[in-house]
RNA sequence: GGGCGCAUAGCUCAGCGGGAGAGCAUCGGCCUUACAAGCCGGUGGUCACAGGUUCGAAUCCUGUUGCGCCCA
């Protein structure tokens, strides 16, 4: 049995060794039917627009985790695998590839553009799942999916003719966000507003008929006026009443605009009271132009140029080169009355950076509202969260969901872009109908015609990614699958997307599926870098998750994500953090070196607790620990805390395992008694097997290559083995506390020694003077330790003990510690020394004999409150009558 | 403009009504036959500030300051 385990952990070694076979034996493959329950997670498709960076590593992380945990608990566990399309993105960067090589998509063609799109797809995918494999993920591969793959597709063809022929889904002509940059039209989360500095140009428009007189409009946009087509007062406002019906000059155009009275856009207590009316280029003038059934004049191009409806000096000039031009020519005109500086802010596009135009244009639409209706989409997406059919890990993002879908507007969800599924809509060129289907037509549903074109644009992404928790599962088909695993167990993601992906799937999970996609949604934060930066290619500072899994193993960057994993704040992520936790997975592997180390060839392991009444107290001390960590890892798991999770074992495994059971188990491990010896062995072999199997979700490589080893071992991979739960025959209560009076008195003369400079390598003579009898039983049990951890050659225990000569002192809470220190002491060092223990206990004293004196506390608070507080006090005036004796008697 | 969160050791953060904690860093000492990616022992904090509630507040409430995020 005896096993030669390398001096440390070598994860490139060891790495590399299990994941073809945990897929090959096909651990992670689900059964579409099982007599388990099920436990489904579908994963947040990654982007196939490059590579996955520290970010997908954390959710990664934390769903493995979870996923392996349920897998070991007995569930029909499936984590289903796949990618997203990102149709901007990934658009976006073919384009920017092409560029490079100096081919435009228009040169290409459609055809020939999406063939580079898919090629370009195809790299990225493989390159995404040879990442996920390194990383160790339990997933499903055989369930692997695709967005834009033909069953996907199908499904959200089914989508939109069903929402279409529901009446969710509808066309319009609107005021939406254009980004000239990249020539769509984007839905309103895909908007960043922010805080830009800008002016307010005051723009003087002579009155015709009224010599010298003008109305003056400001404007932070001042290239617009070229589409301005009125200028709008308030209908009471007494300086401008008289003009209202009057025409004034459009300055540089030539041509006149009508003075108008709208009291919804015209505010007399702003600015100057009159505001110029562009209907083609501003919301709230769009709305103005309707009501007051104005001219619309579109003056731009797609890419934000001028177009030819505004004179020929500004024809094909970028907005902003026509703005400076403009405001340039009102000056040399005398039109510019002043420029105030201004900080407003401004809609930009979220993939661009460019400032966004509003535009007028034809596009699709999901109907939200209203959400007090059940039967509107937020309304039912509103109402699952309310009924607690799905509930939200932290709790706080339930408000934040609510008031997102209490104040939405309709969905846009045309795209003017050739990557992505085409909208499955027919215009008819004879009668101007539309024909949505979910086969392609030949002829116009309307009037017969058939010279019908499909609609050229294509969905939001995250309209298919909407469907993905029934889409991947086989739906429109109602598949087996489908039966058993929607809806999903959880959906774990990060928060940025709660309303891009969370609030859709969940939309479309209860209109298409008519139930929820989910029961949970657990949504993690983002992860920074060590300065708390965010990660970016510009900053410099993006971890490269297999950069840090060559370094230091996919098992240490995960452990680490994990235990930085707090509820509701962000990751801070340094390569120090992540070296400790590996120096954490080398521990673990010295530790089962060690227990291999001394395992005899014919070793056969028997469960510790067939032989109860053989095991030591330090055995039992660690087997109620070991059961009171197994309870609280069950429990942290509940409740999504991986850093309890990770913590908890951390502690466990180095700081008591390690530092003191391993040490205990020494003298029986080396001694004569075989009986001792055997049953060491057994409950270091039982103690590691449980904190394997613990750990495999937050580290799977290193706790199946030990677990492998291991004789205990119970089935062919740690991925299927039993997750261990809490029992209650591991628990020995008082009988374990026996060992902590050990651990403080080896704590207390180890104390005495470093700070009296007892080299580490001598012996001392000690006495304790226990201060109970329970105290004086427990020291005496933990004799042989004491004298081995403490190095101490003479142990005298006696309640009675006078302290002796030229002694240091420490006191814990069974007793008195004397360690004998020859001729080498220092009594003013010592002195000094004792001095602050006894201030600082003195202290503590003070607090708790006043809140014992306080009649309205021994009234009011709870008497087992009390009676800890008195506990307390007894504890801490004997420790400090000892620390005076001896004190005393230095002195003395 | 509206909403939310955070301020605890030098750094990164747990704890969230009853004795201020961890990891890293730091200081001192150790190659003690699992581990120097290690072992042993220390130093270090008016728990942002000001009020309030309570027998009792880092913890609950209010306000202030600073930082961050989301929405419009």
């Amino acid at each position: 049995m005896a096993r030669e385990l390398d001096k440390s952990y070598e994860h490139e070694k060891v790495e590399p060794k299990w994941y073809d076979r945990w897929v090959k034996e096909g651990y992670f493959h689900a059964l579409d039917e099982s007599g388990k329950p099920p436990f489904c997670l579908v994963i947040p498709p990654p982007n196939v627009t490059g590579a996955l960076h520290v970010g997908h590593a954390l959710t990664y992380s934390i769903q493995d985790c979870l996923i392996r945990w349920k897998r070991m608990s007995g569930f029909n566990t499936l984590w289903l695998p796949g990618t997203d399309h990102a149709g901007i993105a990934t658009q976006m960067l073919v384009e920017r590839k092409l560029a490079a090589e100096g081919v435009t998509r228009d040169q290409l063609g459609r055809e020939r553009f999406l063939e580079k799109v898919w090629e370009w797809k195809h790299q990225y995918h493989r390159r995404i799942t040879e990442q996920s494999r390194r990383l160790g993920i339990s997933v499903d591969w055989e369930r692997e999916r695709f967005t834009m793959d033909e069953g996907l597709s199908r499904a959200v063809r089914e989508a939109f003719v069903t929402l279409h022929e529901q009446g969710y889904i509808y066309r319009a002509r609107r005021m939406v966000n254009w980004s000239p940059a990249i020539r769509t039209v984007l839905s309103d989360l895909e908007v960043e507003h922010k805080e830009v500095k800008g002016s307010f140009w005051y723009i003087r428009y002579p009155v015709v008929g009224q010599e010298g007189r003008a109305i003056v409009v400001a404007t932070t946009r001042p290239e617009t006026m070229l589409g301005d087509t009125a200028v709008a007062v308030h209908s009471t406002d007494e300086r401008y009443k008289d003009l209202i019906g009057r025409q004034v000059v459009l300055p540089l155009t030539g041509r006149t605009i009508p003075v108008i009275a709208d009291d919804i856009l015209a505010d007399p207590t702003k600015g100057t009271g009159a505001v110029k009316v562009t209907p083609s280029h501003d919301p709230n003038d769009f709305e103005c132009g309707v009501r007051n059934d104005l001219a619309f004049i579109d003056i731009l191009n797609d890419d934000a140029t001028l177009n030819e409806r505004v004179p020929e000096t500004y024809r094909g000039l970028d907005r902003f080169k026509a703005r400076e031009l403009v405001v340039a020519d009102l000056e040399a005109g005398g039109y510019l009355e002043k420029v105030e500086p201004i900080a407003h802010s401004v809609g930009h596009c979220m993939r661009s950076g460019v400032m966004i135009e509003p535009k007028v244009s034809w596009q699709w639409y999901v109907k939200m509202g209203p959400p007090e209706d059940p039967e509107s989409i937020a309304g039912a997406a509103i109402r699952a969260v309310e009924d607690g059919r799905i509930r939200f890990v932290p709790p706080h993002w339930t408000a934040e969901y609510f008031r997102w879908l209490r104040n939405i507007r309709d969905w846009c969800i045309s795209r003017q872009l050739w990557w992505g599924h085409r909208i499955p809509a027919w215009h008819c060129a004879q009668c101007g109908e539309v024909t949505v289907s979910r086969q392609d037509p030949h002829a116009c549903a309307h009037c017969g015609s058939q010279k019908i074109s499909q609609d050229e644009d294509v969905l939001d992404t995250w309209f298919s990614s909407g469907l993905w928790p029934f889409s991947t599962l086989g739906w429109p088909e109602r598949t087996k699958a489908l039966d058993t695993f929607y809806p999903n167990a959880i959906m774990e993601t990060g928060f940025d997307i709660i309303f891009f992906w969370v609030a859709r799937m969940i939309m479309m999970g209860m209109k298409l599926m008519g139930d929820v996609p989910f029961r949970e949604v657990y949504l993690h934060a983002m992860v920074r870098d060590a300065h708390g930066q965010k990660m970016s290619k510009t900053k410099g500072n993006v971890v490269d998750p297999l950069d840090v899994c060559a370094q230091h193993g996919a098992d240490a960057l995960r452990f680490s994500l994990l235990a930085l994993t707090v509820q509701g704040r962000d990751l801070k992520l340094s390569m120090d953090t992540i070296s400790g936790y590996r120096a954490f997975m080398n521990k673990i592997w010295n530790v089962a070196r060690f227990v291999f180390m001394n395992l005899p060839e014919d070793y056969s392991w028997r469960s510790p607790l067939e032989n109860r009444d053989k095991l030591t107290a330090q055995d039992k001390w660690i087997l109620s620990r070991l059961q009171k960590v197994t309870a609280e890892t069950q429990q942290a798991l509940t409740e999504y805390r991986f850093n309890e999770y990770a913590s908890g074992l951390y502690q466990f495994v180095w700081h008591e395992f390690c530092d003191w059971y391993v040490e205990l188990a020494k003298p029986s491990l080396y001694g004569e008694d075989e009986g001792a010896k055997g049953m060491s062995r057994d409950v270091l072999v039982y103690v590691l097997d449980r904190v394997m199997r613990m750990m495999h979700p937050a580290a799977p490589y290193i706790t199946e290559e030990i677990w492998q080893m291991l004789p205990s071992r119970q089935g062919d991979s740690i991925t299927v083995a039993q997750w261990p739960e809490p029992d209650g025959a591991l628990d020995f209560g008082e009988e374990a506390q026996r060992f902590v009076a050990v651990i403080d008195t080896i704590g207390a003369i180890r104390s005495v020694r470093s700070q009296n400079n007892v080299p580490p390598s001598a012996f001392v003579d000690a006495v304790i003077r226990p201060s109970s009898a329970k105290a004086a039983e427990s020291t005496a049990w933990g004799r042989e330790f004491i004298l081995r951890l403490g190095r101490v050659q003479k142990l005298t225990i006696d309640v009675a003990a006078e302290r002796p000569g030229k002694s240091g002192a420490a006191v814990t809470d069974s007793g008195t510690v004397f360690v004998e220190l020859g001729g080498v002491i220092d009594i003013d060092e010592e002195v000094a020394r004792l001095k602050k223990q006894v201030e600082k206990f003195a202290v503590k004293l003070d607090q708790i004999t006043r809140k014992l004196g306080n009649a309205s506390f021994l009234e009011k608070a709870p008497a087992e409150v009390i009676e800890e507080q008195e506990e307390q006090k007894a504890e801490l005036e004997a420790k400090i009558q000892g620390l005076r004796e001896h004190l005393a008697s230095l002195q003395g």
